[in-house]
DNA sequence: CTCTCTGCAAAATGTTTGCACACTC
DNA sequence: GAGTGTGCAAACATTTTGCAGAGAG
């Protein structure tokens, strides 16, 4: 197990050097299973290496977004959440189930062939249709949760 | 045609009363296409009466929310869109395609049968795994826009 | 008269930018 | 040395809050 990233290679291919705090920030990414908020990596970052600031932080999510390494989320709950994009992930594709009262974000795996169905031709005829050249998606489903609903 | 809104109605349903910033509000999001922002509809509302001011929005908007009449979209791009639920919408229930590079935002409504399915089998099996009560979900598909690509 | 609703100003929050310095090639 | 990368402080943009007054029931 372990999956071998080279990041160097991948960021030297945008033109961008692998410093020491954006191996930081990616190894932090690599093993957390959490959505991370900038502030979230900031901290354990910076636990680690105090000389790294929060702007570098920011400024290396904005670049590693931008050469599709990372995908950011944002949940409407104030800060944008990070993680691995797929193809850089152990996790598998996932989309994600969000509580309105507690704001608790849930993984969830499941419909896996039902939504490659929907997906496909939603996109090949999106694709089609608006001349897009499409991506990626994101799946969300709202509701309460259980223990907020026990309230 | 129109739909006729007892929003009085609605809001006393929930312990609110109609007023009248929450009821200009309403007409805006009821007589516009586009998904606005917070200040879109104050520029709006403060046209046509300018004694109502930003703070009501951002109040109203959220009591909106509350009351499942309106729903908010956050795109990640700094404000916050709202647009009516569908069940208080003469529009078809549609998705969001995004463009990365100038964040234009489409509607589609295609697909619907696929995704009923879809939707339906997720939403059905996440509420008995998860014990979560479901009301809603969001799908975004992420590409680059005709024009940006002619760049 | 009480409780809801509101505007204003100020605060808070998350994120971005300007600038000068450090580091790498 | 030229260009990239960085920390700090300040700026920014959106949204939220405290407070006192206005309005509705």
């Amino acid at each position: 197990m372990g999956y071998h990233h080279n990041w160097g290679q991948k960021l030297a291919g945008h033109g961008y050097r692998l410093t020491a705090a954006r191996e930081a920030i990616l190894d932090v990414l690599t093993n957390s299973a959490e959505h991370l908020s900038a502030e979230d990596i900031f901290l354990i970052v910076h636990a680690r290496n105090p000389v790294i600031g929060l702007t570098t932080i920011y400024r290396t999510l904005d670049l590693l977004e931008q050469t599709g390494i990372i995908q950011k989320f944002d949940f409407g709950h104030g800060r944008a959440k990070f993680e691995l994009s797929e193809e850089n992930s152990e996790k598998k594709h996932h989309h994600h189930l969000i509580c309105r009262k507690c704001k608790k974000i849930l993984d969830y795996t499941e419909f896996a062939r039902e939504e490659r169905e929907y997906i496909q031709k939603a996109e090949k005829g999106l694709e089609a249709k608006y001349r897009f050249k499409i991506d990626g998606h994101l799946i969300h489903f709202y509701g309460v949760c259980p223990e907020c609903r026990a309230r």
